[in-house]
RNA sequence: GGCGCUAUCGUCUAACGGUUAGGACGGAGCCCUCUCAAGGCUCAAAUACGGGUUCGAUUCCCGUUAGCGCUACCA
């Protein structure tokens, strides 16, 4: 059975690029028949946070994408202590009693590379277990075979074969002196533990997969496909960061913006992956059944946002043309928590009017505050007059509208008709007599449709206004 | 510094070694129209650079450049 894992640390909010990765993860499961694991790896004590987690939890369950088990890595320490030391007594890890030292430029820079420490690499096991008894400290590394294996390799499904020299590999830490177990460690031992079968996770991982390969293979295990993917950068290039980009990188920030879950899921997963048919609208069922790895390509993708405007526009677009297409009785449900009132009873009707004029549910508050207030903002009287028109007509204009929406009957095709002729009574053009009215009952010049506005608004309201209206003149 | 990965319009991307290098977003223009949208049509816009291989390279190989990642007792 084929089993993934998304498997996440809770040491800031669920950004964008995690997103991503569940999603790849899940559409993979799905599309196979496979079974969606929910791993947090929490193993860095230092800087895991409860809202960390609650963020994960929040940006989760608002992409709508479940998932079938659930594993809390920090309650699983023993079982890593546990498999560190079955590959210590193998003698494929030693015990390195060198204190921690704070020689990082030194490793890094110096010229040649820091690979181990000889003196502790080539300890009896004798020696090591008299020290160890005695109570000395200890970072248990693994034994990178140089002299037995030259190189690692393994096959990424979508990278390709990967190589690396095993001569240019450290004797990375498996269990810190602590006896916490290290990331590698930790995560490598669910995997196997967990019989994942297919890992897939940012190209930040790739070369890490090497020390995995390694790990795998010193467990006695058959190591998982593995599948890395493009990374999501900023505009400026770099990775995208809470420090660096702010909350525009959050997924909450999105949700809160309102953008509907499966717009966003729509978004990301173009970023990376292709359907290679031009199709880029798509519901959950079509991505469900088109993704594979092969559609996944190989270099870093950009969120192209700014400070001024933190959403990709095509994110909006995609978001905007979800709000287009979906039923009204939804959009009226979705819109609620934007609206100035919940009142969804108001928003069934409105919400046919705001369909394709919104892009973001938020956009909801002013493109239709005016159906939210009792009485309308104070707007200035100029802007009642219409086109090559002058105050008085304005006023005769409302007098005359006013008077046909007494009798009118409140439904659009009946109120187009009755203002057409209004106008043609005047004899003025039709504009001239809408624009009047529509801003004498929505409070400005550009708002939805006028003959539908005003059925919405009902015959009471949109007279009140009216006569405000012709009072100002 | 070492090791690895990547390179097509501004952005996301498509193209068995043979295409006028395609689509989408965004931009510009026109049409439609009660304003705003939506919709329709049109336009501008790319193979990083240099060498090979080949009858023919966006595509294969090498180099350069640039970007990114890893290089912790972080994940």
């Amino acid at each position: 059975m084929l089993r993934v894992r998304f498997a996440p640390s809770p040491t800031g909010y669920l950004h964008i690029g995690s997103a991503r990765t569940f999603i790849f993860n899940w559409l993979y499961a799905r599309h196979n028949g496979g079974a969606m694991i929910l791993r947090i790896d929490d193993t860095d004590l230092e800087r895991n946070t409860q809202e960390s987690l609650d963020s994960i939890f929040d940006g989760l369950k608002w992409l709508d994408l479940n998932w079938d088990e659930f594993y809390r890595q920090s309650e699983r320490g023993d079982k890593h202590r546990e498999m560190a030391m079955k590959i210590f007594e193998k003698g494929l890890a030693y015990r390195d009693f060198t204190p921690a030292a704070g020689d990082l430029e030194e490793k890094s820079h110096a010229g040649g590379p820091w690979l181990f420490h000889p003196e502790m690499r080539g300890l009896s096991r004798a020696e090591s277990d008299r020290r160890a008894a005695a109570g000395e400290p200890f970072v248990l590394r693994f034994r990178v075979p140089r002299e037995r294996e030259d190189k690692v390799i393994f096959n990424d499904l979508v990278y390709g074969e990967q190589l690396k020299a095993t001569a240019d590999m450290e004797d990375f830490a498996l269990l810190r002196s602590t006896g916490a177990p290290t990331y590698h460690m930790a995560s490598c031992a669910d995997d196997a533990d967990l019989r994942i079968s297919h890992i897939i996770r940012g190209q930040d991982h790739l070369t890490n997969t090497f020390k995995h390969v390694l790990i795998f293979k010193a467990l006695g295990v058959e190591p998982p496909k593995f599948a890395h993917l493009p990374l999501l950068i900023a505009p400026d290039g770099s990775k995208l960061s809470k420090r660096k980009h702010g909350p525009v990188v959050s997924v909450t920030t999105y949700r809160d913006a309102g953008f509907l879950p499966h717009a966003f899921v729509n978004f990301v997963v173009l970023l990376g992956w292709s359907p290679k048919n031009d199709r880029e609208v798509m519901s959950r069922a079509e991505l469900i059944d088109a993704f594979s790895l092969e559609g996944v390509n190989r270099s870093n993708a950009t969120v192209n946002f700014t400070a001024e405007d933190p959403f990709d526009p095509k994110a909006v677009w995609l978001n905007a043309e979800t709000i287009r297409t979906m039923p009204v009785e939804e959009l009226a449900k979705a819109l609620a928590p934007f609206a100035p009132k919940p009142d969804l009873c108001k928003l069934r009707k409105i919400a046919p009017l705001i369909q394709e004029r919104i892009k973001l549910l938020r956009d909801v508050r002013e493109v239709a505050d005016f159906f939210f207030v009792d009485e309308l903002p104070p707007y200035p009287a100029s802007e009642l007059v219409p086109q090559k028109g002058t105050p008085e007509l304005a006023k005769s204009v409302l007098r005359e509208a006013r008077k046909i929406l007494e009798t009118a009957t409140f439904e659009p095709d009946a109120l187009e008709a009755a203002l057409k002729a209004g106008a043609e009574k005047l004899k003025i053009k039709t504009g001239q007599m809408y624009q009047p009215v529509r801003v004498a009952v929505c409070g400005r010049k550009v708002a939805p449709p006028l003959f539908a506005t005003l059925a919405a608004l009902g015959r009471e309201t949109a007279l009140d206004r009216m006569d405000r209206a012709i009072g100002k003149l």
